[in-house]
DNA sequence: TGTTATGTACATGCGGTTGC
DNA sequence: GCAACCGCATGTACATAACA
């Protein structure tokens, strides 16, 4: 079967979320909360699962891999908006990926990465939103794309035993095409209070592109976030922690600025949060050029087959 | 002025990833 | 396969504001 390039990436990065320990203890009561929440299977109610999202969280709350007893919970809401964001982004040209090395282009990653004085420190492992350019090569089969490396040479679509020579083939496009990529950081965090300044730094930082006196530095020499078609950093969170969050809050202050916006997993709140499912229209609208609701609603017949490894049906 | 309520910051221990 | 490192969540201590 004849797969796009963008196509063989979401599945790898949803299949390296079902390889975490965290996401298949999790999995079979999550499957259980969400089916719940998709009466009839249409894009409408996939994008409404955002409203939803926190209450399929806490399900997991007692059953030993916690979110409340147990660190590292967060690794888990992050894998459930990563599945949440690429289900809703289907046949797009958005893919979102769990930061992982061997699934980000060279070029992306290194205009990521955040230098203080000499010392590289990579953007924490959050995820990472990669809108590819509407260009042929990224909406054809994968297996027909004709790329070439710094020598000049033609790269082999396959290695080993068949394999998709991904990486190699998406570093020479992505260096190729830098400047017509979209980037969409988005920073997961289980509780919403002073974490919350995390974010705003590191939206700081990118949006200043480093500090000339103090030695901090945004991007290689060679790719610069300035040159991408579009950055953006955003925030989404559960909460986990109790509290009201207003607009005079000052962890919602926090976020409220941020590039990319700041996202709940639950419905929106006028002028504090939104819900996750807006994301998409505020930060991913050029992923599709017929609308998010159509690209999904033709692509959702196809999740028993060809995207069964989403693992809902 | 003393007490209570609210909000913010810190310290600890553990899981996941990456490099060797 | 192993070990080191990095980032995460929670509980609690601390600071300040509000109130009697």
């Amino acid at each position: 079967m004849s797969q796009t390039i963008i196509e063989h990436l979401r599945k790898e990065a949803i299949n390296h979320l079902f390889s975490l320990d965290t996401v298949q203890n999790c999995w079979s009561i999550w499957k259980a909360q969400i089916q719940q929440q998709l009466p009839d299977l249409n894009a409408i109610n996939v994008l409404d699962l955002g409203d939803h999202l926190s209450n399929v969280f806490r399900s997991t709350g007692g059953n030993g891999r916690g979110q409340g007893e147990v660190s590292g919970g967060g690794t888990a809401w992050e894998a459930l908006i990563c599945w949440y964001m690429n289900l809703c982004l289907l046949e797009s040209r958005t893919v979102v990926v769990k930061f992982k090395k061997r699934l980000i282009p060279t070029p992306i990653r290194e205009a990521l990465i955040v230098s203080y004085g000499a010392s590289p420190t990579s953007t924490e492992s959050d995820l990472v939103a990669i809108t590819f350019p509407e260009k042929e090569i990224y909406a054809g089969n994968k297996l027909d794309i004709v790329a070439r490396d710094h020598a000049g040479q033609i790269i082999p679509t396959t290695v080993g035993r068949n394999r998709f020579n991904y990486e190699k083939i998406i570093d020479s496009l992505a260096d190729i095409d830098f400047s017509d990529y979209e980037v969409g950081v988005i920073q997961c965090k289980t509780n919403w209070n002073d974490s919350a300044q995390i974010p705003m730094l590191w939206d700081m930082v990118y949006a200043s592109e480093g500090f000339s006196r103090n030695q901090i530095s945004v991007g290689t020499s060679a790719y610069k976030i300035r040159n991408l078609r579009k950055f953006s950093y955003s925030f989404v969170t559960v909460p986990t922690n109790k509290g009201s969050f207003t607009q005079n809050t000052l962890a919602v202050k926090r976020v409220q600025n941020i590039s990319g916006g700041n996202y709940w997993g639950q419905a929106s709140q006028p002028g504090v949060v939104y819900s996750v499912k807006e994301i998409f229209g505020r930060n991913f609208s050029s992923s599709t050029s017929i609308g998010t609701r159509a690209t999904l609603n033709a692509a959702l017949p196809k999740l028993s087959q060809e995207y069964s490894y989403f693992d809902l049906i």
